[in-house]
DNA sequence: AATGAAAGCGGACCACGGTCCGTTTCGACC
DNA sequence: GGTCGAAACGGACCGTGGTCCGCTTTCATT
């Protein structure tokens, strides 16, 4: 048989070592976050523990912020599942203001759980088109059904951005709010940009 | 005289050449941004035009970002003039519906001109107090003005929320907004949100 | 199994933010 | 002008993120 063509359906073909070192390092990251906690966790802690170079951990995830993005992915796609797939509210199956009400809620859960993670891992999350992409879509989707008119990409991130790690933390550690508060003030909030303004 | 009650009215003191150097130390970050621009500024770099050891910064700013809200506090304060005392529709004197659509759309402007700073500037920023706290409570009131009833103070946070830099970025690099289509999506916001819910 | 080349690896090395502490400067009081 | 304590200074020093390049491993091909 003669070589694949070199421009269509390029296998990436990962080497079995990269593989293996990847998935040392992610396991290596987690027992060290869990052990002393993310600010004080180093790359080369991280290497060391995994028995690679700290040479590798920069190849595999090109800085310490894609290294902890790379821990959030994980999380985020069981997150992500359950929007797809999991039991309504917050899956299919429920009215579509229901499930933009359980959204919020649950991204706001989401975001306070993972909030270290997440400003750790900095502007590589912030830029993550996956993450961005597939939340903002939602809540476009959602706002679509409900016969909302309008700017719908524009009205889903601002429905988003209130949920940021920074928002939160100023509203409920700075500004005294409780995580009930921020749940009705948001519901409200989707309430209105529902109801819309002709 | 006796000396001063030592509680009571304390005068700061601050010393003249600590006053210099602060001085100095902002008027050489400043060229030098100019210069070779935000993310190559080195604290070094700046001690040494500005004719001081780097110590001397950390003890005048707490931290490069601290360096870098310094110098954003200069802009933040002509823009909060602006917004007390300036000319209508964003200064006093304008209907309240007409001062918030300005506010959006000159806060909008402000932070991308500043864009560069406030990343340099980091939590530093997020967390000012003073910032963050004249922003939503302008917002708040001018909500307050318009008759609205809800948590004023989550709405108000809810509006400034989408004015962030990294939201607008997101918007604009990223998913083809223009300036104009944002401030429209936000303005549409801030009726959704003054049209109330009921 | 041998071969060869591309991908991966490791750890010495560098740059920069931040700390520390002995020395200097300021200015209040006499 | 002299004295003195507090505040500020400076720059050597350290830790950590990130780079670089010569060496090793993998694996497709034969």
């Amino acid at each position: 048989m003669s070589k694949d063509l070199p421009l269509l359906a390029t296998a990436p073909v990962v080497r079995r070592d990269a593989a293996r070192n990847r998935e040392a390092l992610l396991q290596a990251a987690a027992e060290l976050i869990e052990a002393c906690g993310v600010d004080d966790l180093t790359t080369e802690a991280v290497a060391a523990r995994a028995g690679v170079g700290k040479g590798t951990v920069f190849r595999r995830f090109g800085s310490r912020e894609g290294l902890m993005a790379a821990l959030l992915n994980h999380r985020e796609e069981e997150w992500q599942a359950s929007v797809i797939s999991g039991p309504p509210p917050l899956g299919p199956g429920a009215p579509p203001m229901e499930r933009l009400l359980a959204f919020g809620t649950s991204r706001l859960r989401h975001h306070r759980e993972q909030a270290a993670l997440i400003e750790a891992a900095g502007s590589t999350w912030g830029e993550n088109y996956a993450v961005l992409g597939f939340v903002s879509l939602h809540v476009r989707t959602l706002l679509s059904q409900l016969g909302v008119r309008g700017d719908l990409a524009y009205l889903a991130t601002a429905l988003v951005a209130p949920l940021g790690v920074p928002v939160l933390r100023q509203q409920i550690e700075h500004g005294g709010m409780s995580e009930e508060q921020v749940v009705a003030g948001w519901t409200d909030l989707a309430r209105r940009v529902v109801r819309g303004a002709d």
